[in-house]
DNA sequence: GATGAATGAGATTTCATTCAT
DNA sequence: TATGAATGAAATCTCATTCAT
């Protein structure tokens, strides 16, 4: 293991390595941020760590006091974005289909659309084919996976409790695998838009019009 | 030397815009296909210009020839891309709620889900919240926006004429525009998923899956 | 990458518009010396970089650090010398027709001698008929104005307080702006003749002749 | 002598080695003549092969085939420009001091004007430091000097013969060869002048001063 | 902890010249 | 004679990363 023979430094080597103080975790904490804003300006191909420094009134050596390089300021990112989103997984409830299901899906559906809006640029990476490192990959496929099955979950249990349309004869049913994979594709799409158009006025009617098109397209 | 002239120069400019004989077309159409290639396997940003001219077994002088940069490449492709979205827009006949129409939005999904694993690299960088260039931004919006129409008026025209679900007391109408964009969502992650998935090999199950549910979604 | 950004970099800058330290500084002006060197030797368009570089012992990046390209580098230069010929203008004092006078005059034409045999290849991209940058061309053309100007009023005082030879009936006037032009021409030319042939041994006896028909020429 | 194996091919070598038809002479002309335009717009060094051709409204393959590189087409002309200083300097009679001598210079001075305001671009490559041919530069520096010595030898002539002011006691003698030297440098610098303000309104006035400046500085 | 300076590999781009028809 | 196409060496420039204080 290497990591022994290189722990006689430690700088150069990501925060989350090392114990900081507060001057410390200020300076991280500027320069994670700085990088959302950069990225979400200049998408993280073009931003440059010049250009983070520069927003975090630092200068280029300490950028690589906290962070080994440029991906792995966008790792700490995107794993900040994955907790939200296991969070939000966490903290949705049994989708049913009346309106307290509608209630429920609401909260999640707009809790979803402000974290999306928040870290886009991340998010907009993870989806890329050839991503700089397959951990990141992996991070990202594993965030979505975890946050469509929940949903899957949740409006299956929602279904077997609430208000059931029932499985009439002639109905074609889809892959249960492949509906929240879709529904969630609405949202992250439906999100994308909106905020591609800086947050519309009417962003509330939206958010409804889009929660009733999940709730009734899984029903 | 730096002088940045503006004169009118025949040559480095893109291929559309000098007329080619049969030789010099052959050479656009192979750093075409060799742009396309490069960037599905390594993605627009990271694809070199050396990369693109290897591929095409031409020299870098000539690339320049043809194209003004990587981004001309790009747009170039963006173009083609467009032009394929549109044909498949005019091709779409009314969708009913029936088979037939189930059948003709088949034809239809399939189509998209056929020039999107084409053009899967071109179009995530539409994708992109900053874009190297407005005017291909443009293009992708309006790519999009127009399949988005073209889908929601056959969808509409079929309503009209075919076998009718009626607009039912209480029923909550979504707003007009966002269905199309929405439904128009899950087909491009669909096949996005699908196609990063590797075209699995229940790959018609899938659109048959899809394709009944963006049918049910509008009606 | 292409993407051309607008952003305020600091890096990349002129170096007179960034604070720099010692060792900054120290760079700085090696780079100036090479770069003059260089565009000696070789002139300014045949100059590399790469030369430039090698000659300052410095790194290809690090020149990008302080001039954002060569054109930037000769208008740094061009600075330099447009203030070495403000202060000669600035020393010049009232030119007499007589011995005084001739000293007076003698000096100045040496110091000319030496500002021009120093930057003569920064002087000599002022007189190309198309200059790379506007300012430049701004810089070079007032640089010389107000040296002929200066050098203009010096004579025109020192007529009226010296041994004036007065205006005899007869005597055809040239036109008052044309005489300074041209005899700072005559200065201008006899520097490059000379120095283009290496700094003759009887450079005084040169210098002394011009002195006088410049005088001659005036008065 | 390679000349004598490469003489098989008479194609790519410069047009005055080989026989042309009225076609290729009417062709090498417009090279010629689109040269010299491109050559005063952007200067020699940053003229492009490519804006020539364009110019002349050829091909790339054509120039080759009339000259054997840039630098050729640069020396025909600059063989037409030193012919056209050598009809000048033959065409110059004695110079006196008197009215007929002003006459007889300042037909030359509107000459050299002329020819000067036409191949500029040639003359000011002639004038760099480092010419990328010492053939080129032995050229412009002899017909330089012929002009210089036959302007001297004219104006010797005609002090002997003319209204002559005689070797007073006391008067300063510069050397023989600097004086033709630096007349001529002003004549050269002033139609730089005059021809980089665009040939003024008032150009015969300042002809006239400028001959008058050049007798008087003589005698 | 922090920083300005330096580095150099690598990417882009230009353009004089040659080739093939 | 003419030409469009191709070439590739050479130049410019960028930027992630390391160094020295």
């Amino acid at each position: 293991m290497t990591q022994q023979v290189e722990a006689v430094r430690s700088s150069g080597r990501p925060a989350s390595e090392r114990k900081l103080r507060a001057r410390g975790r200020r300076t991280s904490a500027r320069l994670l941020d700085a990088g959302l804003r950069v990225f979400s300006e200049r998408g993280y191909h073009a931003a440059r760590v010049d250009d983070i420094v520069e927003r975090a009134a630092t200068s280029h050596g300490t950028f690589y006091l906290y962070f080994s390089n440029k991906e792995d300021l966008l790792q700490a990112l995107a794993r900040e974005c994955a907790g939200e989103m296991q969070r939000l997984a966490d903290e949705l409830g049994d989708v049913t289909p009346d309106a307290a299901g509608h209630a429920e899906l609401r909260a999640w559906v707009e809790g979803f659309y402000l974290t999306y809006t928040r870290y886009g640029a991340v998010i907009r990476v993870w989806m890329e084919e050839q991503l700089p490192d397959p951990e990141l990959a992996r991070m990202g496929t594993e965030a979505f996976r975890r946050l469509a099955s929940t949903l899957g979950e949740r409006m299956t249990a929602g279904r077997a409790t609430g208000d059931e349309p029932g499985d009439e004869p002639g109905r074609v049913r889809v892959r249960a695998d492949l509906a929240p994979v879709l529904l969630l594709a609405m949202v992250e799409r439906f999100t994308y838009f909106a905020a591609s158009r800086g947050r519309p006025a009417d962003e509330d009617r939206l958010l409804d019009d889009l929660t009733l098109l999940v709730q009734r397209g899984f029903f």
